[in-house]
DNA sequence: AGTCAGCAATTGACGATTCAGTGATTTTCC
DNA sequence: GGAAAATCACTGAATCGTCAATTGCTGACT
């Protein structure tokens, strides 16, 4: 069998795992804390957790023009989900559609009044959820290591499409 | 209006704050870890993402009776979604259901043979990515800075109910 | 010019999860 | 000891996402 130093024999071995444990960890704590702000956000503002991502993106910089394709690559969904997500949106009136006018295949898609004005409010509520939950119980230093791991997690991610 | 040093007052401004973002970054790593992962279990060991951490839960301590409530709020589901998970997995043989002996409400889940062979190939798979995508990128200081800000989240999360 | 490969958005079919409500059982409390 | 409240699993309906196929458009190559 030849078996290293790390291998595991037993179904229990397998599950007691210290990088099982602790992605579970993380797993937990970010399903968690999306239910929390999808909750507060639903009820203070009447919107999802993914359409104030969406706003977010779109607002970040107002100049940009952004399609629904950058829109589905930055937030991690499918084109098909984004059409669908940019429906409801449209249907709440937080967002509206145009036509590029440099590429008829693709549609642009911008914040209303009205989405400006809810991302306003959402982001309020965003903040004080994180703060309680991340920020307050971490000290600056752990918060900045923690960001940057993050980063690099990401930039793994991106990087090493394989 | 005594707007406070941090207040936002244009949509821009907020979509661009530090929170927001960092956040968005723990969101986006997190789900594309769990994409990759996902794709993986279910190519090389035919069973998602979310079956390996049921497997994992069953296994961990093999004397510990589950129920699926218990297993609802480890992982995070809601009861209904455990039923038909747990449907799921019985179908496939991963795992087998078993009335409580002390309380006629409750239903007890135990992997089979089958399903610790399956977990025992899983985490193989499970461990290869997460090493090449967290702990390789990540200093081991850097790591476990990582899991302790983690683990404060979770707890802030866990205690802080309201 | 003409074709052809590739990309953007959409759509139908499906999958997995939540929500709200139900029935069966247990626990609590008078 | 018995009524009321709580708890567990399950279900139908609805939500939100994926996947795969389709359509319209672009751009590159000949």
């Amino acid at each position: 069998m030849a078996a290293g130093p790390g291998e595991k024999h037993t179904a229990a071995q397998a599950a007691s795992g210290r990088l099982v444990r602790e992605f579970g960890q993380l797993l937990r704590a970010t399903t968690r804390l999306e239910q929390r702000i999808n909750a507060a956000l639903r009820e203070e503002c009447g919107i999802s957790h993914v359409m104030f991502e969406v706003l977010i993106r779109l607002c970040r910089d107002p100049a940009e023009q952004v399609s629904q394709r950058t829109l589905a690559e930055d937030l991690v969904l499918t084109s098909g989900g984004i059409t669908r997500l940019v429906d409801r949106m449209e249907e709440a009136g937080t967002v509206r559609r145009r036509p590029s006018p440099s590429d008829r295949r693709v549609t642009l898609v911008e914040a209303t009044p009205k989405g400006e004005r809810t991302l306003l409010a959402a982001a309020r509520v965003h903040a004080g959820i994180l703060e309680r939950y991340v920020t307050g119980p971490l000290t600056g230093e752990e918060y900045r290591g923690f960001t940057t791991a993050l980063d690099r997690i990401n930039t793994a991610l991106r990087t090493g499409p394989a």
